[in-house]
DNA sequence: TGTAGCATGTAAGCCGTTACATGATTGA
DNA sequence: TCAATCATGTAACGGCTTACATGCTACA
């Protein structure tokens, strides 16, 4: 009860409620597909920290796999308590607004120290980010088809990866937009 | 020449390529009006450590302000070295893709765990956090008016603005999307 | 007279990354 | 047999925040 953790590790632990358990290399895997779209996917090193934190809380339980055929790893599970915590997390106040981290924005706002063609550049190159990070993320999003319907497992992982699909079509829009009206300057 | 800092340093930097010199106060509510929508304000304590660090570098320039009329201060002028170091770096490879902190996708991820009119409850929130946001970053926008044309100096801090005003109105119609999806769910 | 804004820092500490280290298993 | 992947960490360090400390100026 408001052991008040980084969002990082209440993040992790949201990973382990969909009815398996995993070792902290499927964890991190998990969080690539996931997390790395609209959070940021923690480094390997960070997943086992954070995993011994939440063990160390009673938040998630480790026991060792040792299943015929492979090597013996440790997994982990959520707790009840960790479910507690995870929810009354959740209804914690406001979420709080989004923090975004946009180095393209960042350069093109002193375009003016640099030449046009600069600018011009980096938003296509932009664009061409854009598209492989949709293409990755798109391949996630079918990876879901079939469980994603109201009230299955993968019905709220869907539609935010629906939301981030929508937010690179958004920002591919806007990106060329703004190349244009650079364009139409000379 | 490739003094590597980091990136809010140059962020700073960049925001003293507008003409005029700056205290460390006045830098920090120009972060405020313009970093803050696409990277992140740095605190108070850190504005001052970074140009004591740019300054140490030779990219930015202290003079003390004894303006009849004011109380003597510190003032900040970027250096030529400052430019020609900002140059590079702006043209230093790619920018990098943007990553985004999103506490609201965040936990919608995760819905399954609290109940649908928590998820509902968060997406109305994100949705006024919004309208707020959108409506700071329009009094910026509007302060612009009129020296945002092609050469001019705000030129490119308008377009930047721009793009942030279409990104609020992008993520309010996505946000409006997905409730509508949750609430067909009943 | 008191409060809000202007102005400038120091210190402690957490979050998160990179670099490093180790070793087993699987498949080409 | 060699490389890639699975698997698990430790250590050092940087970035950034919060809390704390200080004092002046303008104004209600």
């Amino acid at each position: 009860m408001g052991q008040d953790l980084p969002v990082t590790s209440y993040a992790l632990l949201g990973l382990l409620t969909f009815g398996d358990e995993l070792t902290g290399y499927e964890l991190k895997q998990r969080a690539d597909n996931t997390l790395r779209f609209y959070w940021s996917s923690p480094a390997m090193s960070q997943v086992y920290s954070e995993l011994a934190r939440l063990a160390q809380h009673g938040l998630v339980e480790p026991f060792s796999d040792d299943e015929d055929g492979g090597r013996p790893t440790t997994r982990y599970r959520i707790t009840g308590e960790g479910r507690t915590e995870l929810r009354s997390w959740m209804e914690d106040g406001p979420a709080g607004f989004p923090v975004l981290k946009h180095p393209v924005a960042l350069r093109l706002l002193i375009g003016h120290v640099g030449d046009a063609a600069g600018s011009a550049r980096l938003l296509r190159d932009y664009l061409d980010d854009l598209e492989r990070q949709r293409k990755d993320l798109d391949d996630v999003r079918e990876s879901l088809r079939g469980r994603d319907a109201a009230g299955q497992v993968f019905r709220y992982p869907a539609l935010v990866a629906d939301w981030g699909l929508a937010y690179y079509d958004s920002e591919a829009r806007i990106a060329r937009d703004i190349l244009g009206r650079l364009e139409s300057d000379s």
